[in-house]
DNA sequence: CTCAAATGTGAACGGCCCGTGAACGGCAGC
DNA sequence: GCTGCCGTTCACGGGCCGTTCACATTTGAG
């Protein structure tokens, strides 16, 4: 995903941490001229301001980002509370406004909802480990590039596994998890599940989901040794 | 100048200093009948729905306040720090929100910064999916430059699930968010709109509409990061 | 090495999820 | 009131997939 812009540079520790909160991939600037110099081939996604300390050069850099050809959006800005007054004065410069001091996750929400507005999506929940990725929401799972058509228990059953790399599970206690505690049936079942997983990731990926004997399964790594 | 429609009725004292701070003229309102029975000649002006306390009828009201013939606009949601992970499953239901505690003087800024935006006229009446377009104003819908003879529901649940494209959606969500949070009726209707709109997509496009077995349906590709 | 317990493997059963066609009934318009 | 449209519901059937079982193979202890 394309990063978001954002200034000052180096990004005040408040701001930086939000960012970092939020999960986006950010990379500040120090002006205009290297906001261009800087840019990802793909473009930025949105851009932060933080107009709190030097507002002038924050407002102007938010003209100049959209006086572009391509006017950057969206484009957000971080002022302190006495800075709302100005703000009607620079509606046209921004989309979206942050009030120090941030919170927690507030400026996660305002860059989706904006992204939202814009039509892309927001990004997507996911579970990873190395190559292995689950699309919770949208219920698919991928190798690398190549997509894994799963049934649905064996996606929650990968799912539970992968949200827990390293840790081993009874086959009880994946009944218990995955399958519902009102559940009674054979603990064989989970042998099977775990077979026609292992075929589906392939010869390669088949070892992430080890056996541990008399005791259950474990995903990925154990967290003792290499 | 045309009162605020404010919910819930009667407003809670943080809420309503925070509109009386904004100098903005309010009114509040117990549901969408009273809404509608109360809203001055005029029109109201905007809506600032307080969605802490009792979310569902909360979002119920955005909802019916924007499947009216002209869409009550702009309309602010207060939720708690905690709806915060939820909201973008409701992007579509509101322009803008605040989050408890309110500060002072933010409600001001975000409800003028809404009517500048308003001014312009930045709301999208577009959904675009690939050849499909849904015109939201004229409620017409298109493939390529052959148009759609969809019914009410069939318009609003393709919008729905092309408002989210990726994303799995259960029938149960499809039933509040479609049809309306306080709809009781079996969940296979969900089912025969689907395959009513797959039949009018026509072979080619029916596969946009993809179910995911025992969890509902999706719509479109999945988003995976690019 | 021997054996038993644990696990892997292939296959088959059957429940249930979903697609399909049809019919009911409310509502609006003529 | 009649008629056509449309949202909803129902029954039926097919096929997917979760489960189980029997048998093969592996593991580890003695």
């Amino acid at each position: 995903m394309q990063p978001l812009l954002v200034y000052p540079d180096p990004a005040p520790a408040e701001l930086a941490q939000a960012l970092d909160a939020s999960g986006f991939p950010w990379r500040a600037v120090r002006d205009a001229a290297t906001a261009d110099a800087e840019e990802p081939e793909d473009g930025w996604s949105g851009a932060v301001i933080g107009a709190d300390r030097r507002p002038d050069d924050a407002f102007a850099l938010c003209s100049a980002l959209r006086k572009r050809e391509f006017p950057l959006e969206p484009l957000l800005v971080v002022v302190a509370p006495e800075q709302l007054k100005e703000l009607d004065l620079r509606s046209d410069l921004l989309d979206d406004f942050l009030i120090l001091p941030l919170r927690h996750s507030e400026l996660k929400a305002r860059v989706e909802h904006q992204f939202w507005r814009r039509g892309r999506g927001t990004r997507p929940e996911l579970v990873e480990y190395g190559e292995l990725v689950l699309n919770l929401e949208t219920y698919q799972a991928a190798i690398g590039r190549k997509p894994l058509d799963l049934t649905y228990m064996e996606y929650e059953l990968l799912k539970f596994l992968a949200q827990h790399p390293g840790k081993v599970f009874t086959r009880e206690t994946l009944l218990n998890r995955v399958w519902g505690y009102e559940y009674y049936g054979g603990a064989r079942t989970v042998d099977v599940h775990i077979r026609r997983l292992r075929a589906k990731l392939g010869e390669e990926f088949a070892g992430l989901i080890q056996t541990v004997r008399s005791v259950g399964y474990r995903f990925g790594q154990s967290r003792w040794s290499g």
